[in-house]
DNA sequence: GTCTATATTACGATAGAC
DNA sequence: GTCTATCGTAATATAGAC
């Protein structure tokens, strides 16, 4: 590193910056006076980088979802058995979303109000049936317990992954991206109860 | 019910429309053009009930946690050891989320803009934190795992719990209340592998 | 209680100088 | 690559008639 640091924006360090304060405001709730402010430099030059705010939305979940999707190649998620295929599913989504917070938090919140918006839900949908069909054949192997459906067991364990966003913050005292990915596991399989 | 469909609104009415847009296309995402819309009325007969758009926030959100913290004063969450009391305010909590959906939903989306965002943020954290101790509680009795931090393991069941408000829908052939509730509270204390 | 009309401000985006 | 100035639209909210 020899250069100090970057006093001009590319499309990728704006994103970054567009990002975090798309979280903390919510996409809808940031004008681009508020990104402008945030970057340090002037609306009319957040327009040379990008060609406007949809722009940086989509730039944003498509990471996000390149991430997500990038488990499902991994070794370990195409081969075995279907419920160790799931464990490794369920462990590198945690990873992820902590390796890529601010990118994959601004997905899980898109309401669907714009064109990028109701293509990014699609695709999480998309990813979403992959592994409800992991989490199906575990159930058909007998591994996965019968007695809760399994589609709403898999969309409770998602939203026992997805709760991350809410709360994890690299920088804090608290628990690494390694400890959380082991509770997150350790929960979703073996339950809260002492056995 | 002798009366017909009723004509005119009440702010009580109003907010049950409002809502609904607000968990639609989300609260900075609404216009008041989106609720004269969707109520019938034109934008300015709506602050003949209500002040603005902020004031249908706070009554939303305050009716969300008033069924919330109403919880915590039942019987069965006050007496009894604490695993049990745990159990029954994770399944009432359940229950509380579906019996008052649309409310609840919005609560858990405020992200902080205005002061009443704020205030609500104050007051979920203050619910968290209730049935924090709780779970610490049964975990010193040796009812919980104690492999898993109590703070994380809380945030993690809070997470399973509020998901609920992501999919479920009163109206769909899916799950009732009951067997969300159920199913809630297996996996949150038996987890997701058959034994 | 509801309406039309309008005041006022904020927003996304563009033009054109440097 | 960044700026100031500005355009056109959409936002919240109010005034005042019926």
């Amino acid at each position: 590193m020899t250069t100090a640091r970057r006093d001009t924006y590319t499309p990728e360090t704006l994103l970054s910056v567009a990002v975090q304060v798309f979280n903390e405001r919510g996409y809808d709730g940031t004008s681009m006076e508020h990104l402008s402010k945030a970057a340090g430099i002037s609306k009319s030059s957040i327009y040379h980088h990008v060609s406007g705010k949809e722009e940086l939305l989509r730039r944003a979940v498509s990471r996000a979802l390149e991430g997500l999707f990038g488990i499902l190649e991994e070794e370990h998620a195409r081969v075995g058995r279907p419920v160790e295929r799931l464990e490794h599913v369920v462990r590198r989504m945690v990873e992820v979303l902590i390796s890529e917070l601010p990118y994959v938090t601004l997905l899980l919140r898109v309401r669907g109000n714009t064109e990028t918006e109701r293509w990014a839900l699609e695709r999480r949908r998309d990813f979403d049936h992959r592994v409800a069909e992991l989490l199906k054949a575990a159930a058909d192997d007998g591994d996965v317990r019968g007695d809760v459906e399994v589609r709403l067991a898999t969309r409770l364990v998602f939203g026992m992954i997805n709760s991350v966003v809410e709360w994890y913050r690299p920088d804090a005292r608290g628990a690494s991206g390694r400890e959380v990915a082991d509770a997150v596991v350790l929960l979703a399989f073996a339950g809260l109860r002492q056995n």
